[in-house]
DNA sequence: GAGTGGTCTAGACCACGAG
DNA sequence: TCGTGGTCTAGACCACTCA
């Protein structure tokens, strides 16, 4: 016999998937829900537990459980040539910059081999799908390789991502470490997803030929909705993919 | 004022960072706990299941709660050289492998471009420390392309592995799709983590100089004690990194 | 202030593991 | 059989959102 909140859990999962319960809109509350399903509540605030798990369900507190609009999945293409690959891919995607001077810290200055406090332009980029965050990135470059932009609110959308890929030198190397985590609580806050789901975090570390490195790059994907492609050739000479 | 389960995991969490409840020791039951801490029961075991999350209680129905031992963090490489990178860089691992002969079924068909029910070889591997599982692996070959081996059942640690690797023509492409997500209950199982622990799930596929697909593996990492390392190097001429 | 979710309680009963 | 965790109840009280 199946727990209580794994049947009320399909159940939900089934009207969401079906349509009887519509994206974006409102679950009936908490209460009317348990009373519904003849159980408690916690057993039934269990039960919703599954579904944002599974990112179906989004809670609001104050307002009520809302089906999460699905958002088309993107794919982080490796690699390096661009800062955010997935933005190239798909251009229904927007995106907020935001940059800041910062002084290295200890885990960046260790990144980007430069000594503590040597400048830093950040570059802490929001992709949205609607209203919808989608992803979140923290690119991290010694303050000589950044485009000498003006004061720390830019709204000009790319430009200064684009800018930023022209003026750095030919890459040599680019290691991408990825892990699967939960997310900070930081991060679950502007993604606006639960805590409980997985992200894909991927630290990003770029150097040109003379060994430097021009790039340091904080990934956060949030795994119901980023996947990462990683193609690796052999024997061919400079084949450049995609 | 902080929710007394977080107060209460911090306590824990605490006493097991400084030694004071041992790796591997059992906790005081729940009931104990709860009175010691002055709480109920789900309140106490709100507190384990963010432990549990964390991947440094693992629950035993019937038994107890159990510190886990801290595992090396181990790092898959990708670039497909070896069918399980990490072996290579960790001697202390231990490593089941199971062997059958399957038919290709609707998703593996199309991973590797095979016709349905094109014989293939499965190798499902299971990488263990001590007696903690530690990654999952299940590779499929077309079975011309596999070791002839006995039947079903080989103990022969890595041989066979090893043996897969050389049998292969060179690699043209090896393709490795990366995301973060929650085990199935039977992954959950067989690795023995908490089905709200994050894994990093890879689906390499690798292709030989013809464009023919001589492999497909899907990989599942506890995102706890495994990160994947990708390199990418540009301008250099073949140059084998590693 | 009305309605929503967030946390917590004190206890019940069931299911699993080991002796 | 006994001790363990697994699930569930029927409420209570607090915190947030919005009119």
């Amino acid at each position: 016999m199946a727990p209580r909140r794994d049947v009320i859990a399909d159940d939900l999962r089934t009207q969401i998937s079906t349509g009887r319960i519509k994206t974006g809109e409102r679950l009936p509350s908490e209460a009317q829900l348990a009373s519904h399903y003849a159980v408690s509540t916690p057993t039934l605030r269990s039960a919703l537990a599954v579904l944002q798990g599974e990112g179906l369900v989004e809670k609001i507190h104050g307002k009520g459980n809302f089906v999460r609009h699905p958002l088309r999945r993107i794919t982080y293409v490796g690699g390096g040539r661009t800062p955010l690959s997935q933005t190239a891919t798909d251009p229904a995607l927007r995106m907020t910059i935001r940059t800041a001077h910062i002084p290295a810290r200890g885990h960046l200055a260790a990144l980007l081999r430069v000594s503590k406090s040597s400048p830093l332009t950040e570059f802490l980029c929001l992709s949205h799908e609607g209203n919808s965050p989608h992803s979140l990135a923290r690119i991290y470059v010694p303050r000589d390789l950044a485009p000498a932009d003006g004061p720390s609110e830019s709204p000009c959308r790319e430009a200064i991502l684009v800018r930023l890929t022209e003026l750095r030198p030919p890459l040599a190397e680019v290691r991408e470490q990825v892990s699967a985590r939960c997310p900070t609580p930081e991060e679950a806050a502007t993604l606006r997803i639960s805590s409980a789901l997985p992200v894909l975090a991927i630290t990003r570390v770029a150097a040109d030929t003379t060994g430097r490195v021009v790039e340091a790059a904080l990934l956060v994907l949030p795994g119901d909705r980023a996947d990462a492609l990683f193609t690796h050739h052999t024997m061919t000479e400079e084949g450049e993919p995609e």
